[in-house]
DNA sequence: GCAATCCGGACCAAATCAGTACCCTTTAAG
DNA sequence: CTTAAAGGGTACTGATTTGGTCCGGATTGC
């Protein structure tokens, strides 16, 4: 189903709630409390998404986690790196030659690659400010719940 | 590290190397040869391939597998989604209501649609014709290999 | 009728992922 | 200076998914 991970939706989860609120940074069972994600899980997303450079952690007494760019310059596409590695959906588009099995009677030995950057394009053209842009104010509140089109959609 | 499933890379291996030859069936096993993939394998990827339609199947002693349509009718998104099922990244895109965890509390109940909708997009450009495109004329003859770019082009 | 071929499902082993726990380092407050 | 509140890192385990195999049918051509 090519999926991506839960942690990486957990992640923008934890990101859209870090929008609010003043700008002083949120320490990580707060935020663990407010998305109802336990505890030592947002921790661990925090802290990848920190290693990459999109979180600016402050450590001691009375530090916490505070976005490091504003949410329009964050894409999807960074916090998918973040989490689950680069965006690569083969093998064989790896530098490391030899990682794909069949790789000398494989023919499209890089053509994969296309469509790596098609995939990658799109999903840089979405921001984390598109994702928390509908329902967020405050609770829950849906609106009449937006009834997706169920399966028809899905491919 | 968001990647298909291995099974998608060996069918799009398995279609190219049906699109020579002339237009009679191909079996399985000769499919298998050529490619050097296990057989049973191959056979499995030509049902799920046939159960959406990609390819046309005759049963009986000469029997075999053709491609439904002109390479250039048939996108990746179609591959993808007849070995992997529908293109969905996260569960709460699919019809399926409570698939989601964090449901009520999460604020993007629907915005991941908005990604899927870019990434299936990005996947239905991209044709088997185009993936086919270099190299492939007859055996393997990797005119100097390419040597792509390695890490620097995983985002 | 017989052999070749596809069809459909069940099945097992391996890899991956999610989640948790533990202990260390850093830093502000008192 | 001391202490406690935070993040930093790593390692482990159970659950889930995936890859690959197998077998007993159903169909068709010779
Ligand atoms: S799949 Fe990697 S070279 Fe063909
Ligand atoms: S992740 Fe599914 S509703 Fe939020």
């Amino acid at each position: 189903m090519i999926r991506l991970s839960k942690l990486t939706d957990y992640a923008v989860v934890v990101m859209t709630a870090m929008m609010q609120g003043d700008g002083g940074p949120h320490t990580a069972v707060s935020l663990a409390e407010r998305t109802g994600l336990p505890a030592p899980t947002v921790s661990k997303i925090l802290k990848l998404l920190a290693r990459d450079g999109l979180m600016a952690s402050h450590r001691g007494a009375a530090g916490g986690y505070r976005l490091a760019r504003a949410p329009d310059a964050i894409n999807v596409a960074q916090i998918i790196a973040a989490i689950d590695g680069p965006i690569a959906l083969t093998d064989c588009v790896e530098g490391a030659p030899g990682a794909c099995g069949v790789e000398s009677l494989c023919p499209r030995r890089g053509n994969w690659d296309r469509v790596n950057r098609a995939v990658r394009g799109a999903l840089e053209g979405v921001s984390l400010a598109d994702m928390a842009r509908p329902m967020f104010p405050d609770p829950v509140l849906p609106k009449a719940a937006p009834a997706l089109p169920a399966t028809a959609d899905a491919i």
